[in-house]
RNA sequence: GGGGUGUUAGCUCAGCUGGUAGAGCACCGGACUUUUAAUCCGUUGGUCGCGCGUUCGAUCCGCGCACACCCUACCA
């Protein structure tokens, strides 16, 4: 290979060859990345603080300003050119000309700037002013690339819309697509606002394993890793659960993660093989508290975040202005399905023909609490569009909850749905040793049995129990699930950065 | 896992029941010192997702595969 030869790469097409002979120029001229540039001024904020100012009021009050960021667009007019820069905060305009630009030190500077791509990171020095249509810009009398854009980035007016490389390639997504970029602006306020919540309520933030050596605190299929040094099988948890009532055993009366959660099985647009969940537990309280705090909690960040208590979602409206309802099973099944008895849903005979007729499954073994859930998937679920708390679920499909003190075949727990998913679950926990080993041996039989979401025995967590854990309510709140209604995203990868997604 | 739809230039998209491809933006060259998706003129850019088949001939028809999206099942 000679020097004189220029490397061309050759799956690569011709624009991004162009560019790189373009920083190759860069780099003759000497330092093609420099890094001593640092912005002082930022574009939300111009376009907010000027805004009321005519151009001959912009023209008196003369201030100099330092911006930096992407270049979006460019139109050249001979001798002079516009530019719209693009930081973190938004956009601003640059009014570039040789004039002002061109300098006895860099005499050539103007036509160097007009050889610059969309794409590319500047910085500029200049003096705002109003053009003759009042838009705010900077008369920019320095001005300098920062770094070099090799690659075109998607057309400017429809933006990128091809929703594999939308989530392949995040980092293009979020340069050209605001609605992007609001909705993870509006997550992570929606993160901050839970944390600020929890905390003035006295609740205790903690980290949890992540790597457990027994998958407990939910009913899922795990991921396994292995440990090297200690030579063991782990599993990615499917919950915090069983950790932080440990903590709550330990005397942390109220503590909350949020954090990550890991279950092997498929993905939807409404389940990513990990999610994030707020889990939190309070001493002396029960499954009644937990809902008058979770709706609080709920209301406030909807509220926060959207600025009305009225939030449309896929066309229809949520309104989180009202105390939520509270229905149990049997009830939510009668109020959207007109075709049963009240009689009928206590028989377990007329349950299973039922759900056989709809399509579910009805297993041989189940009891009537079980029948009326899966009934209630079938025909309600859907429909609680408005935010709903369920109550009453069966014994059985609730390891680790309180059964009720009135009737032992239900336990103290609730979800709550909003929009025909479940947003939340809650529930009394179980703190009676004896009991939960029992409800452990039970799953361990079914695992035995063949289910593969049984929980484990988990004789750590009985003898932490058997010290003796206080009454307490638990509940998790599934995050990415309300952030995709605070933010009107039909899919939950619109939610996550970076959804899975098999190799390219 | 099952079913449906899609994949054409860097991006957004056309492409006539079959004759080896077009537009806009971007890019390159030219004009232009208050533009607004700037405008005007002239270029460049393609293994039509991959493979096999049918055909004189396939972006188009058939089969298989890959990836994506939607529905469905398990799940929060």
């Amino acid at each position: 290979m000679t020097d004189k030869q220029e490397p061309i790469i050759q799956d690569e097409n011709t624009i991004i060859a162009e560019r790189r002979a373009k920083l190759k120029e860069l780099r003759d001229l000497g330092d093609a990345f420099p890094n001593q540039f640092t912005p002082t001024d930022f574009a939300k904020n111009l376009q907010a603080n000027f805004a009321e100012f005519d151009k001959a009021t912009m023209e008196e009050k003369s201030i100099s300003v330092i911006v930096a960021g992407r270049m979006m667009l460019k139109r050249v007019m001979g001798k002079a050119s516009f530019a719209t820069i693009q930081d973190t905060t938004g956009r601003i305009q640059l009014y570039v000309t040789r004039d002002l630009i061109n300098s006895e030190k860099n005499p050539e500077l103007y036509s160097q700037f007009k050889k610059w791509d969309l794409g590319d990171i500047l910085g500029a020095t200049g003096k705002l002013f109003k053009t003759n249509t009042g838009e705010l810009t900077i008369e920019v009398s320095e001005i300098i690339l920062l770094t070099k854009s090799l690659r075109p980035l998607p057309e400017k007016f429809h933006g990128l819309s091809d929703q594999e490389i939308k989530y392949r390639q995040r980092y293009v997504d979020l340069i050209v697509n605001e609605e992007t970029r609001d909705t993870f602006m509006k997550r992570s306020k929606i993160i901050s606002g839970i944390r600020d919540f929890m905390i003035s309520h006295n609740f205790l933030e903690v980290e949890t394993p992540m790597l457990h050596p027994i998958p407990g605190g939910a009913s899922a299929k795990p991921f396994m890793t292995h440990h090297n040094a200690l030579d063991m099988d782990m599993y990615l948890r499917i919950a915090p659960e069983l950790y932080l009532k440990r903590l709550v055993v330990g005397g942390f009366d109220r503590v909350f993660e949020i954090n990550r959660n890991f279950r092997n099985e498929g993905l939807s647009v409404r389940h990513n093989p990990e999610f994030t969940m707020m889990e939190f537990y309070a001493a002396y309280t029960d499954y009644e508290w937990l809902m008058d705090f979770t709706e609080d909690c709920i209301q406030k960040v909807a509220e926060d975040i959207t600025g009305s208590n009225l939030v449309t979602y896929q066309g229809k409206q949520i309104d989180f202005s009202k105390s939520f309802d509270r229905l149990t099973l049997v009830q939510a099944i009668l109020k959207y399905s007109d075709k049963y008895k009240e009689t009928e849903l206590v028989d377990i005979s007329f349950l299973k023909q039922t759900i056989k007729k709809l399509g579910g499954e009805a297993r041989e073994n189940v009891g009537l609490g079980a029948l009326q859930l899966t009934l209630f998937e079938l025909v309600a679920e859907e429909h609680l569009w408005q935010p709903t708390f369920i109550v009453d679920y069966p014994v059985e499909v609730s390891p680790l909850a309180r059964a009720s003190s009135k009737n032992p075949d239900i336990t103290e727990r609730f979800e709550l749905f909003i929009a025909g998913r479940e947003i939340a679950n809650g529930f009394s926990e179980l703190n009676d040793a004896e009991d939960q080993a029992k409800r452990f041996k039970m799953q361990a039989a079914a695992k035995e049995a063949g289910d593969e979401e049984a929980m484990y025995y988990d004789a750590d967590f009985i003898r932490a129990l058997e010290y003796g854990m206080p009454p307490t309510g638990g509940c998790g709140i599934g995050i990415d699930r309300l952030v995709m209604l605070v933010t009107n995203s039909a899919s939950i990868r619109d939610v996550i950065f970076f959804p899975h997604m098999r190799p390219e």
